[in-house]
RNA sequence: GCCGCUGUGGUGGAAUAGGCAGACACAAGGGACUUAAAAUCCCUCGGAGGUUAAACUCCGUACCGGUUCAAGUCCGGUCAGCGGCACCA
């Protein structure tokens, strides 16, 4: 009897025997010969959408490899969990009004299903959880070892405030003065009193590192920017204080060559020691300009394009090469967070300074000269110059070039105790509290008498109080602090009334370690944080890791500094978390945006009618355009309803074939059936082809190629040319009319049981009758013999223009081919008459002759 | 502005190491089967010319130029798009 293809049946079956197998389960006794590897998927953040097919495409991915890994002998380790604490979650139960440990709950489960849906390999028996205190125990723990190393600390400083989202962001969350979060540009400077990690320890060791990880250049690059390392020179001016006394006032440059260039000096308006800089008539000038200054939000202060503003001090300093008095002028174009807040201006040769020397009338002195300088009709430099070239009016420089001249100041500002070289970095030390509820609580005790004291690591967790108000405040101010039962508690030292810290640790702090965890999640035994027992240990570090682009910097720069620290700390033996890091595309589809309306129309509510798309609303014709998949644009498709008009395997198939795997893809809502339709011709190709005993060498090479193609080309993370593969064998062997056997029927279920697994299981266990799971088979290696032509077709070109084909035989040397191309009758007359002048033979190929 | 990446049919995309451009699909058109539709199967499918039909000829991988017997691929320049950084001294 023919056995009819019904996914629909079997899909949901085989998952659940795999589960109940414990098939992926690595402390499973079958795989514990195996060689271990690890694969991880960056886990998602429980949001209460759900996954769309963009989502299922790094999934996917990763679980195809994960199961090629299997069927080439290793021990998988590919766990999932739930990255649960931080704003998203906080948000969707404060919108819902549910409290975020009910809203979370019911969000995993959903996600946890779709997950199973795409019939991945995760070992859920090491499923964790950020938000979960046995979890979090550890984050604070690490925070602890960072506090002990000093690497933790509280400073008061201006900090970015979103207002919307009423929190603090780190650096790494303002993206071009927007938030990360909620996109909103509503975001003021605070002074707030915050915990800080010292990444920027670190700065020097995150960017070597990069060289020795097997990442993609664009992300190693995004990284390098945003460490920003600058090398140049510290240099000390003493300026002169309105009460007569010196004041030495540091700055940092990267043309310590142009120092005799410099004309003035200017200071950021929050420069700490400006008050006793500014002489008594320019200081309500002064004070209006800093006010000004703070009020200005971020977006506007950093907008490049807008015209320089500042004022005069009244003050001096004294260039030290020199001793000559130039002006200090405040400026907002100077930050006060980078360098030291204060820099030496070269307008000839820097064009920030050019712009604020010509706008206010200050000298500018050329002490570089280059036939590329552009001067006026008055002879005058007409923009700065920041080229190399001769030095001229810079006494002991003069005649030297940019990098001798760089050399020679520094020694001598050295020399003179008046400066040295010295390196800095855009990195900025990670804002690492947040006033919010949903987070980590910062495991430290406020005390009177002892100051801040680390709570002792037998009492951690630290738990997180359940409460019914759990809202941001408008004032900086944790939820956690309105608790007072919660806050009042007992100095670990000295026995007296403290109080607890009421900030909690951001969304990244959860995700900067979770990897270290998966490995020991179900030895729950050891009350360690992480796998440091020998038999768990030699899961780490991470082998291969598959996520987003979007967490290039965040999430993936400090999960290499918790690593170097936890490393440092002797807690582990490797320094970088992730060997190899593979970023999938983002799937995107046409969306529709209403411009009278202003907002986006999702798709299902296009009113379609004629050739454009219009409003349902308004009926205007819509714009179009392609977005990556969001439920705000109205452009997701929901995977579960693939998954019921066709199947789990064809969703994964169609997937991986919409395009290369790295790039941005676009969704064809047809696309699918391409799939579906392949699935279906290989069901009926292995249940109803008529076997023989040996199968024929005819039928054997288009499978050897087959496994060939699938086996290079997931090694290259090329899946969908992996997938064309298998179009085209079934193209082929559609052709062949025998010599098929059951081994065969075996061998090619086999090839294709990673991106069809249910399907590659049912014939496997249900059609041809193996007892266990076609996962712990070995993927077939090919024989080059099978695949081997005896011939080959050669094309013959004429100056490069192809005038005829034929076959030769495959080993023919390049002279028996230039020979009989020379014999074809649509050569031979082509040739008469004419000069040969070369000819070239590439066997297997072609063959070229030159003629004149 | 600086840095990085990408430009191939109507569409998504193929093309080891410079060697037959457009694999594999989607869409479209035509045909078969069918009372009909769906499903399935077969054919055509970069452009221009050419022929009853073929053969055949020319052009064609964003644009201009170069290297080479040979360029989607290498080099130089231009344009466009995407991404990152951006008053970082």
């Amino acid at each position: 009897m023919q056995k009819v293809f019904n996914p629909d049946e079997y899909e949901k079956k085989w998952r659940e025997i795999w589960e109940e197998e414990q098939l992926y389960n690595t402390d499973n006794p079958i795989h514990s010969e195996k060689e271990k590897y690890y694969c991880l998927d960056m886990f998602p953040y429980p949001s209460g959408k759900g996954l769309h097919v963009g989502h299922w495409s790094g999934y996917v991915l990763s679980d195809v490899w994960s199961r090629y890994k299997m069927l080439h002998g290793y021990n998988v380790l590919h766990p999932m969990g739930w990255d649960n604490f931080g704003l998203p979650a906080e948000t969707d139960a404060i919108n819902r009004g549910i409290h975020p440990t009910i809203s979370t709950k019911a969000n995993i489960e959903n996600i946890r299903r779709q997950l199973k849906e795409i019939g991945t390999v995760y070992d859920w028996s090491k499923e964790l959880n950020t938000s979960s205190p046995e979890y979090y125990k550890w984050t604070q723990w690490i925070f602890l070892k960072m506090f002990k190393r000093g690497l933790a600390y509280q400073k008061e400083q201006p900090v970015n405030w979103c207002n919307h989202c009423k929190v603090v962001l780190a650096n790494e969350e303002v993206e071009g003065g927007k938030c990360e979060r909620c996109g909103g540009t509503d975001i003021e400077k605070r002074m707030l009193k915050q915990w800080m990690l010292k990444i920027t320890e670190y700065a020097e060791r995150l960017l070597n590192d990069l060289d020795k990880l097997d990442w993609s250049e664009k992300v190693k690059e995004m990284q390098r920017n945003w460490i920003g390392k600058s090398i140049g020179a510290k240099v000390k001016f003493t300026a002169i204080q309105n009460d007569g006394n010196k004041q030495e006032i540091e700055v940092f440059t990267t043309r310590p060559d142009t120092l005799f260039g410099a004309t003035f000096m200017v200071l950021a308006p929050e420069y700490p020691l400006l008050d006793k800089l500014v002489t008594p008539e320019k200081s309500d000038e002064v004070k209006l300009y800093v006010k000004k200054s703070g009020l200005m939000s971020n977006v506007d202060r950093q907008k490049t394009d807008k015209e320089k503003t500042g004022v005069f001090t009244g003050a001096y300093a004294i260039n030290p090469v020199n001793g000559k008095k130039v002006p200090i002028w405040i400026s907002d174009y100077v930050l006060m967070d980078y360098g030291t807040g204060a820099i030496m201006a070269v307008p000839a040769h820097d064009e920030r300074d050019f712009a604020f020397a010509k706008k206010f009338n200050i000298d500018i002195i050329e002490v570089i000269k280059s036939e590329n300088s552009i001067y006026d009709n008055d002879g005058n430099l007409a923009q700065a110059y920041t080229g190399d070239g001769v030095f001229v009016n810079s006494e002991y420089l003069n005649g030297l070039s940019v990098e001798d001249a760089k050399k020679k100041v520094i020694e001598n500002l050295k020399e003179q105790n008046k400066g040295e070289g010295t390196v800095n970095y855009k990195l900025r030390d990670w804002i690492f509290a947040r006033q919010r509820y949903w987070g980590e609580p910062i495991p430290v005790i406020h005390c009177k008498h002892c100051g801040i004291v680390p709570v002792p690591e037998e009492q951690l967790p630290v738990t997180l109080p359940m409460v019914e108000s759990y809202k941001p405040t408008d004032d900086g101010k944790s939820p956690l602090s309105a608790i007072s039962d919660w806050v009042k508690t007992k100095c670990p030292v000295c026995g007296q009334p403290a109080e607890r810290e009421t900030d909690t640790m951001p969304q990244w702090a959860g995700s900067s370690w979770y990897f270290l965890r998966y490995p020991s999640v179900s030895h729950k035994g050891s009350d360690k944080a992480f796998a440091l027992e020998n038999d768990l240990k030699e899961w780490l570090p991470v082998d291969m890791y598959v996520g987003g682009i979007e967490h290039a910097v965040l999430h993936l720069l400090y999960s290499r500094f918790w690593t170097k620290v936890l490393y440092d700390e002797g807690l582990i033996d490797f320094d970088e978390p992730f060997q190899r890091l593979f970023n999938q595309g983002m799937i995107c589809r046409t969306a529709y945006r209403c411009h009278q309306c202003n907002k986006w129309v999702p798709t299902a509510e296009v009113d379609f009618h004629g050739e454009e798309p219009h409003c349902p609303t308004c009926s205007q014709v819509l714009d179009t355009s392609m977005e990556k998949m969001s439920k705000s644009k109205g452009n997701v498709v929901n995977p579960d309803d693939l998954v019921n008009e066709y199947c789990t395997d064809a969703l994964r198939m169609y997937e991986l074939f919409a395009g290369d795997a790295t790039a941005d893809s676009e969704w064809n809502d047809d696309g699918i059936k391409a799939c579906w339709n392949l699935l279906k011709k290989a069901w009926n190709f292995v249940t109803t082809t008529k076997l023989e005993e040996k199968a024929s060498a005819e039928a054997l090479k288009p499978l050897h190629i087959l496994i060939k193609n699938i086996d290079n080309r997931i090694n290259l993370f090329k899946f969908n040319t992996a997938i064309s593969a298998i179009m085209e064998f079934m193209n082929t062997v559609s052709q062949i009319k025998s010599g098929f056997s059951k081994e065969y029927m075996e061998t090619f279920l086999v090839t294709i049981s990673p991106f069809a697994p249910h399907f590659a299981e049912e014939l496997w266990r249900d059609f041809l009758s193996h007892e266990k799971s076609i996962f712990l088979e070995r993927f077939p290696a090919f024989d080059k013999k099978l695949i081997a032509e005896d011939s080959a077709e050669i094309a013959v070109q004429i100056n490069g223009k192809i005038k005829a084909r034929f076959m030769a035989d495959i080993n023919a040397d390049k002279n028996t081919l230039i020979k009989l191309a020379k014999e074809l009758a649509q050569i031979k007359p082509l040739l008469e008459g004419k000069t040969i002048v070369k000819e070239i033979a590439v066997p297997k190929k072609l063959v070229n002759i030159v003629v004149k």
